[in-house]
DNA sequence: GATGAATGAGAATTCATTCAT
DNA sequence: AATGAATGAATTCTCATTCAT
C-alpha cells in the first residue's frame, strides 16, 4: 500500500465513523477495564481498542475518571431502570421477585464486560461518593423493599423481617452468584440460577416445610 | 555485661524490632489502602503513616504489590483459619453455621481497615490468580458445604439443594451485610446481624412458618 | 490545498520531525555520555541537552540503555562500514592499510564525542555481549587479516606472522593513538598520525633496515 | 546451632579477622567490579563478597569511589613499580623491552580481576583527573622512552622515530593483547605472547628482513 | 473534529551512607 | 571495631493530558 492510498483510506474511515465514536470509546474502555481493571488501564490502551487517537477520547470524555462516571451514569443506569420496569409489569410479589432476579442475571450475562467492571470497580467507585451510584443502589434496594412489603400484604412473605437485612441478603446473594459466574469464565448459563435462587430466598435451606411457594421442587 | 548476655539481648531486640516494624508498616498500609484504595495509595503515604522512611518499606516488602500479597497471606489467612476452628468446636449444623457467621462478622468488625481492604480489593486482587486467595475462598465454601451436608444428615437442612448455589447464597449475603456496615461508617454493631441472618438462611423470607429460631427477633 | 497534498505533507513533516528528534536526542546523549560517562549521565541531563522533555526520550528509546545500544547499532556501525568500503577501493595491501588507518583516525577526529564514548564505554558495553558490537569488532579484525594476507601474497608482508597477534597489535596501537588524542583534548590533528603509524606497523622500531616503504618517512 | 553458640562463633570469627580486613574488602571489591563493573556494583555486594557488614567498609574506605582510588593507588601502582624494577635490572634495550612486556603480561595474568578492572575502568577513571593514575601512565611511557632512547644509542633502534607515537604504539598493542585475553576468558597463556609481540615492535610486519631476533619463532 | 507527538508531574524503587547498639 | 537497620536523595520511567497541525 502506498502513501496516498494508505492515508486516504484512513481519512475516509475516520469520517464515516464520526457519529458513534462515543459508544465505541465507552465500549472499548469497558472492555479494557474488564480485562485489566480501571487503574491498570491506560488511555492509550483504550484508544487503541476503540481505534481512535488518544486525544480523541478527550473530545468525548473529560478525563479518564469521567469514562467510569459515564459508565455508571448511562450504561449501568439503563439496566437498573430496566429492573424497575419488569418489576412494575408483574403482579404478585413472588412473580416480581423472580422477574427481578431473572432480568438481573440476564442483563449481566448479556454484557459480560459490563458485569466484570460493575462487580470489580463498584467498591472502589463508592469512595467517590457519586450520587448516581448511591441512587441506583437505593433504587435496587427500594424495589426489593416494595416487593417484600407487597408479599407481606399478600401473606406470601413473613412479617417478622428486618427489612434492611432482607435487602442485603437478597442483593448480596445475587451479586455473589454473578461473581462466581465471572470467575468461572462465564462458562455456564447464569439465568438458570434465577429460580433456584429465589426458592432459597423464600424457603431458606431449613428442612421440613410446607410453604406452597417452595413446594414445587419435590422433596421439600 | 558479659559477651553472652550482651549478644543475646541484641539478638532479641533485633528480632522484636523487625517484627514491630513489619507490623507497623503492614498496619499502616492497610489503613492507607482502606482510606484511598490500593492503587491510589503511594509508598510515601504508607511510609508516613508508619512513621518510617520510604526506603524502609523495601526492607520488609519486595514492592508495593507485595504488601497486598502479605496482607492476604498473613492477616487475612489468620482469620479464615479462625473460622475453621470455631466451626470444628460446635456440634450441630445450625450451631456451626451460627458460629461461623458470628465469628465472621466479629472479626471483620474488630478490624475495620482489614474489612474495608478485604471487601474492596479482593475483586481486583483476584486478577492475580493468587493461589492463597483461591485457597482461602475455597476453604470458606468448603466449611459451608460441610455444615450444610451435616445439617442434611441431621434432618435440619433440606436435601434438595444445589450446593454450589447455597454456598454463594450464604457467602454473598454475609459479604453484603459487611459492605453495608462499612458504607454506613461502621456505626452499628455488626455482630447482632448474625442470628437474624442465619434465620433468613434457614427459613427464608417465605410466610407461614413456625421455626422457633427465627421468631424471637422482633423486627430489627 | 486538497486532501492528497495536505495529508502527504503531514506524513512527510511527521517523518522528518521524528528523525530530527531522534537524531537530536541521540546526539545530545552522546555529548552528555562523552562528558560524564554513561552511568553518571541522567535522562534529565540528556533531555535538557536535547531541548526536549524527559518523557520525550522514551518515545524514541526504550530506556536509557537503549540509547547506548542504538549508538552502537547505528552511529558506530556506520563508521565501521565506511572502513570496509575504503579498503575495498584500494589496490595494494599497504595502500589498503594506510587508507584504513587514515579513515579510522579521520572519522574519530570528525566526531569527537562519538570517539570518546566509543573508547570509554566499549569495555563496559562488552559485558552485555551485544552481537552487534562483536560483529563490528570482528569486521575490523577481518579487514586487517585480509589486508595482511594480501600483503603476504604480494611479498610486502612477512609470512612468519601469528595473525591473531598482528590484528591486536594494529588495532591496539590505533586505539591508543586515539585515546591519547582524546586525553590531550583533541588539540592536534589526529590524521597526521596515520602514515607514521603505518610505517611503524610495517617496519617496526628496529634499526639498520633498507625497506623502501619505511625508510626515512618524509616520503610517507 | 542455638542462639548462644551461633552468636559467640560470629563474635570470635570477627575478632580473629580484624587485621586483614582492608585487603579482604579491597580484593572482594575488585572481584565484584570485575564481574559487574564499578557503577553496577553495590556496597552490599562487596560487603557480602568480603564477608563483612556494609557499614564496615566505611571504616576502611571513605566511600565507594575511594575503593577504586585505593585500587589505583596501591594495587595497581605496586605493579607499575615492579615494571620499573625489572627494566632497571636488564642491560640492553631489547632485553629491557622484552622484560617489560613479559612482566606486564605476567602480572596481569596473575591477577585476572585486577586486569579486568584496570582495562575496563581506567577510561572512566581518567575523568577524575587523578594525579596518581596520570603519574603511573607517565611512568610507563617514560620507561618506554628510556628504553627506546637507549636502543637508539646502541644502534638497535632507528633514530627517525616520533617518540610520542612509539610510546602509544607499544602501550596500545600490549593493552589490546591483554583485552583479547580477557575477552577470551583468560583461556590461554598470555605470557607466551610477549616475545612475538616484541618482535613485531622491533621488526614490524614488513617483508624482506633478516633481523635475527624475529626469525626464531616459527609461525606463532 | 481528529490526531498523536510532546509534555512534565508524579510514583516506585535503589543504594550509598550513617549511626545507635 | 563491627554491625546492619534505617534513611532519603536521586533516578528512571509512566501516563494522563494538552495542543499545534
Amino acid at each position: 500500500m502506498n502513501v496516498h492510498s494508505y492515508l486516504i483510506e484512513r481519512f475516509i474511515i475516520a469520517k464515516k465513523k464520526n457519529t458513534d465514536k462515543y459508544q465505541r470509546i465507552l465500549d472499548a474502555a469497558i472492555k479494557v477495564f474488564a480485562e485489566q481493571g480501571f487503574f491498570q488501564s491506560t488511555i492509550a490502551q483504550i484508544a487503541k481498542a476503540a481505534g481512535v487517537a488518544d486525544g480523541t477520547i478527550y473530545l468525548y470524555f473529560k478525563n479518564k475518571d469521567d469514562i467510569l462516571v459515564q459508565f455508571y451514569q448511562y450504561k449501568t443506569r439503563q439496566i437498573f431502570e430496566r429492573f424497575r420496569d419488569v418489576v412494575n409489569r408483574s403482579k404478585t410479589a413472588e412473580e416480581k421477585l423472580r422477574c427481578l432476579i431473572r432480568v438481573h442475571l440476564q442483563e449481566f450475562q448479556k454484557d459480560r464486560n459490563m458485569a466484570i467492571v460493575y462487580q470489580a470497580e463498584t467498591h472502589q467507585y463508592y469512595r467517590r461518593n457519586d450520587e448516581n451510584l448511591k441512587e441506583m443502589s437505593k433504587m435496587y434496594r427500594d424495589i426489593i423493599s416494595e416487593v417484600v412489603e407487597l408479599g407481606q400484604e399478600e401473606g406470601a412473605i413473613r412479617k417478622d423481617l428486618y427489612m434492611g437485612l432482607v435487602k442485603r441478603f437478597i442483593n448480596g446473594a445475587v451479586d455473589e452468584v454473578i461473581n462466581s459466574w465471572i470467575h468461572a469464565g462465564g462458562q455456564y448459563d447464569l439465568v438458570t440460577m434465577a429460580d433456584p435462587l429465589v426458592d432459597l430466598f423464600i424457603s431458606g435451606i431449613g428442612g421440613c416445610r410446607n410453604t406452597g411457594s417452595t413446594g414445587d421442587h419435590p422433596t421439600g
